[in-house]
DNA sequence: GGCAATTGGGTAGTGCCACTGTCTAATATG
DNA sequence: CATATTAGACAGTGGCACTACCCAATTGCC
């Protein structure tokens, strides 16, 4: 197919297409002319895929592109996928890597509490260590052991994701699905909490309507 | 204090605390003349708050404005600040309301089997209704029955949330750890799966490292 | 064969956002 | 009184995610 079907198939916008041809999120299509190409299946499904990341996640386009590009070059090895994808922080700030020092002592706490075995290089711990950072920059008494019980629901967490992608043998779909359901779940799994936080909230306060 | 030290003390540029003046993130210090203006302690908190909400959360201004009128509006009312708060979907697609109508069949089922009592008007509705239909569009056999294990963590989780709020007695302060924990703790809670995901991995695929 | 319609590819423009810099008149301070 | 600082208003900046336009080549259709 050429660009409008591609286009009407994935519901994205013809400039909008050539504009992820030219950043590399879309693979170009096979060339048949100076002014032809042909797209397939297999960049609708893209499409699709980067529409999910970039519109439902929030990730920017640039994420998204690494995100797409650890996917389809390691695609076999699931656990390098995710290791390249986690790499990837949401919309803030990036000071860059500060590898191979130990500037994260909370996280680290908190992983050895846990018995964890995850890489020193893992974003995550920044994460963790930064949001305590804050907290405690508000006057919030709030320290590694406070996110213990959590920690031991993310674990749970994890032990579903990963028994649902076990599932799939195809190593192409995994890769895929590991990197879909780690990202894309995010925001669903935030949402359950403020929803499960109002119920909880609803019913402690009584029914405090409004 | 004068702008000036109000920046040094809370290390945001002296512009930047204009322009949150200017959008009405930090209320104005009471003027002593017409180019003169004190601030004080309130203001140093107040800006830590901000950069926390946008820059560790990486909330939009417009939406941190939200947040913390809510907090300040409804100071006592904790169920009605975090209802407020709840509305703040972080930048991404924003449809009007659609509120009445019953758009987000998923999440209704899933409150449902839950036996949650949350509002229909609540935002997170629509994002797990969003998640699975953009899961779908990618052939990923994904629905509401598949969160339900989430769903069960969730409920955890808020249970912790609220346990530590109730420890505070003061309605100020209330308000404000409800909004804090909730929002800026989404960050470190993902980083938490992130982190249980890679040791998860490791402990199944062996240490696969890199 | 002729011709309107479509296409690829490139460049420039748009709108939004979060600041940032500059200017002015009015203090504050020594 | 001289110098520095300030509040407040406004214009400018840089980044991002598109979006519009242009051109020459090609296609489909009569």
């Amino acid at each position: 197919m050429r660009i409008s079907e591609l286009g009407r198939r994935s519901g994205v916008a013809n400039a909008t297409i050539k504009y992820y041809l030219r950043e590399g999120l879309l693979p170009p299509g096979r060339a048949t002319a100076a002014t032809q190409a042909e797209y397939d299946e297999s960049h609708v499904r893209r499409l699709r895929l980067i529409r999910a990341l970039v519109g439902v996640r929030g990730l920017s386009v640039a994420s998204a592109k690494q995100v797409l590009d650890a996917m389809t070059e390691h695609r076999g090895d699931t656990h390098e996928v995710l290791g390249i994808a986690f790499g990837i922080r949401p919309p803030g700030e990036g000071a860059p890597d500060t590898s191979g020092e130990e500037t994260n002592p909370e996280a680290s706490a908190l992983v050895d509490a846990m018995g964890w075995s995850v890489s020193a290089a893992n974003p995550a711990r920044r994460t963790i260590d930064e949001t305590l950072r804050a907290l405690r920059s508000l006057d919030i008494e709030y320290d590694w052991q406070a996110l213990l019980p959590y920690a031991e629901l993310a674990e749970r967490t994890a032990r579903h994701d990963l028994d649902r992608i076990e599932t799939i043998t195809d190593p192409l779909e995994k890769a895929e699905q590991a990197v879909l359901l780690t990202f894309l779940l995010e925001p669903a799994l935030m949402a359950l909490r403020r929803l499960a936080q109002e119920n909880e909230s609803t019913a402690r306060h009584g029914g405090g309507d409004t």
